[in-house]
DNA sequence: CATCTTGTATTATTATTTAATACATGTTGT
DNA sequence: ACAACATGTATTAAATAATAATACAAGATG
């Protein structure tokens, strides 16, 4: 993330109500995200964090310290890196705590996995990604792909494409148009006729099933949690792996517990609101 | 959290490098998990956030406005309440996938998780408290007692006490003289000598089972993650429920692979590293 | 050992944040 | 239904607090 140094300028009008500084507090926070994915690396030093948030030396020397003061880095004295620290992990539970899907759908998320023995897991829309909020794991798999908080195109993914299905065609163009179609594995269809084929079957059948579009050897099964208009906004999916599974098992094993997961879900956030 | 106005001044010298505006942010989002947690407010309205950060109306404005554009946080233009947005669940991730420990014990977690039939968590310590970082759920519970990134007072836990119990004498005295003892249930254990006498039985014994210690009808069992040097930085913890459970079945089913568990994430983070 | 890169500390400058204020909108009680 | 109050929003002059330049120290590299 490059910090807009003339936001003011770029805005319609200049915005006195925007903090510049707290942006910038985040870009360094963000530099580990994008060092991480890009670089693959767990900490970084102090022109690494330059170099990737866009800011000067001075500044990421000011608000790297000033996040380490706060608790939410941490600087190994050594090597003098920087590493994301154990404060951060409470903004997730401050937005869970205060999050009524959430509260909903956790004991359903945790009777399907128990019920079925498989991992369940449910995914919120942001922009053009879909994120992991939830996640009940029950068997072993990458690392990455057991954390909360992960980030995911929804083009290439099995509960993003259900969540589009689910949405107004304005809507779901409006997010495909702004897509990047980058391919997450060597099988992700990059094609946009061939995802907003795959969005019209999901919006036929009711779920949607992804073959090792984002992680190889993952089958991915998705149903949408939709509002009282019908309207996505979450959706349930559950992960198994190749060649134990294939998608003839899916269809019969997984795709009924899913959609009926999903819905269970929409029901009770439609009485609760 | 209330903002040192006067951090400066307040400080030996006068620390240049300290972005106060940062800091000031995040007092913003720190209210919502106070509002949360002493008032049991979902969403909280300019003047609430105001109060409870200590900000005055202005500042809670500024920073509230700069928070929303980030996509941290979020208003209903009908209530103008503000609540946590999505974009604050990335930073779980952030922490986590640069995180060493996590990687090594998510699988043992998941593994034990299943094995026994039971939830499964992480905790790691900071300051006088304990944060669920990880958590394997496998039966229904409260709703807080099931989202990572929760916190409490390590001297009225199993794994603050087990944590405690793995550490020097003056680190423990240390954080001892800083904990307040406020009961959490009304069978919390606050008297300072008792739980001292907790502390050295878990040392002797290698675990801890805490009673209704923290919650009601909750049986914590937890044991340590030890470094070489036999320092405990982590605890595995399990819940069970009572009266499914009692401390004799706990003693003889779930100890024996809680300890197990703790030891092989130990075993493996010392290879590591 | 010399050269380069990276991290740390200090400062004058000014741009950004600030707090006061005024206005708009909503809420409450009689 | 209206008045009185509380709360939210927008604007601005003033000055503090953040900034970026610079110098120095400490490692890394060849």
């Amino acid at each position: 993330m490059i910090v807009d140094r003339n936001r003011t300028a770029a805005r319609r009008r200049p915005d006195t109500l925007f903090v510049g500084s707290v942006e910038k507090g985040f870009a360094v926070l963000h530099a580990f995200r994008t060092g991480q994915r890009e670089l693959g690396l767990r900490d970084l030093s102090l022109s690494q964090i330059s170099q990737i948030s866009g800011l000067d030396k001075s500044a990421s020397q000011r608000f790297t310290n000033t996040l380490v003061e706060l608790g939410y880095l941490e600087k190994d004295q050594r090597t003098r890196r920087y590493r994301p620290a154990l404060g951060l992990i409470g903004f997730y539970y401050t937005y869970m705590i205060s999050n009524p899907l959430a509260e909903i759908a956790m004991p359903r998320l945790i009777e399907a996995s128990q019920a079925h023995g498989t991992t369940v897991n449910l995914c919120e829309p942001v922009g053009t990604d879909i994120i992991y909020t939830i996640r009940v794991p029950h068997q072993k798999a990458f690392f990455r792909a057991t954390i909360p908080g992960r980030r995911m195109p929804a083009f290439c993914t099995a509960p993003g494409l259900v969540i589009l299905a689910n949405r107004t065609e304005e809507e779901a163009e409006t997010i495909l148009a702004s897509s990047d179609f980058e391919p997450m594995t060597e099988w992700t269809i990059t094609d946009p006729k061939a995802v907003r084929k795959r969005i019209e079957k999901a919006r036929r059948e009711g779920y949607c099933i992804s073959v090792q579009q984002s992680l190889t050897h993952e089958i991915s099964t998705a149903a949408p949690v939709l509002d009282s208009e019908g309207r996505a906004f979450a959706a349930v999916q559950v992960p198994v792996y190749m060649p134990e599974w294939t998608t003839g098992m899916v269809e019969e094993k997984i795709v009924p517990f899913v959609i009926e997961t999903a819905r269970a879900i929409s029901g009770s956030y439609f009485i609760e609101s």
